[in-house]
DNA sequence: TGGGCGATTGGCT
DNA sequence: GCCAATCGCCCAC
């Protein structure tokens, strides 16, 4: 039985350390695939500059304006997905960005998924879902699955209560932002290898010849 | 309506 | 450590 959708409807900081340890599943002709939860970072509405629903609904982020419990799917960089949880009390459009975690399931279908790179070497285990957007790729997720329900219990996509972690999460800075970029919203499980490298915002460099500093 | 830039990754120096 | 890939979102014009 996935977890219940009440646990997902308080204050977004609550939530996400509360997902760590748990397990999301999806099951397609392929087979399936399940990865424990490693590193999760929260987005709190319109309270939260680096978040996608700081400046209001539009029809990319609207998932994150339903109730709790829904996948948010967003295509970034050109190339990359990456996939959030709704969360959060009524009205508050906030979600959980899913970060990292352990393939527990499914490990021929995951790294048949991430593929190999041009060298020809083995994706470590570690690696195959660690960082947001290697996460989507070893669970087939894509803009195809935006919305799904993850609560429900016929649902091909579920997050289930897998194994819990009982210890106390670290926080830390969230990944790559340039909004917010100093609120420790990151969480993660201490010492766990899949946990993704963290990247500060990097500016893009301006053209040559651009204003001087 | 055009263009800058992003909740990233992998390959190369 | 540096940088290209690659496209859709969204705000400024």
């Amino acid at each position: 039985m996935p977890v219940r959708r009440t646990s997902l409807a308080r204050p977004v900081l609550e939530v996400a350390p509360a997902l760590l340890g748990l397990v999301l599943r999806r099951t397609t002709d392929e087979g399936t695939v399940a990865v424990r939860i490693t590193e999760v970072e929260a987005y709190d509405g319109p309270n939260d500059p680096g978040s996608h629903s700081y400046r209001g609904q539009t029809a990319r982020n609207a998932v994150m304006f339903g109730p709790p419990g829904y996948l948010y799917v967003y295509f970034t960089y050109g190339m990359h997905f990456c996939m959030n949880i709704s969360a959060g009390p009524p009205g508050q459009p906030s979600a959980v960005l899913f970060r990292a975690g352990e393939i527990v399931e499914g490990l021929d279908l995951a790294r048949t998924r991430r593929g190999a790179g041009r060298t020809g070497k083995p994706i470590p285990d570690r690696d195959l879902a660690r960082g947001p957007a290697r996460l989507c790729v070893a669970l087939g997720i894509n803009r195809e699955e935006n919305g799904a329900d993850l609560l429900s219990r016929t649902s091909p996509i579920q997050l289930l209560p897998g194994t819990p972690f009982t210890g106390d999460p670290l926080t830390g800075p969230r990944v790559g932002l340039r909004e917010a970029a100093d609120r420790p919203w990151r969480f993660w499980i201490p010492g766990d290898p899949s946990v993704s490298p963290y990247k500060p915002h990097v500016p893009k460099r301006r053209q040559a010849g651009a204003s001087p500093s």
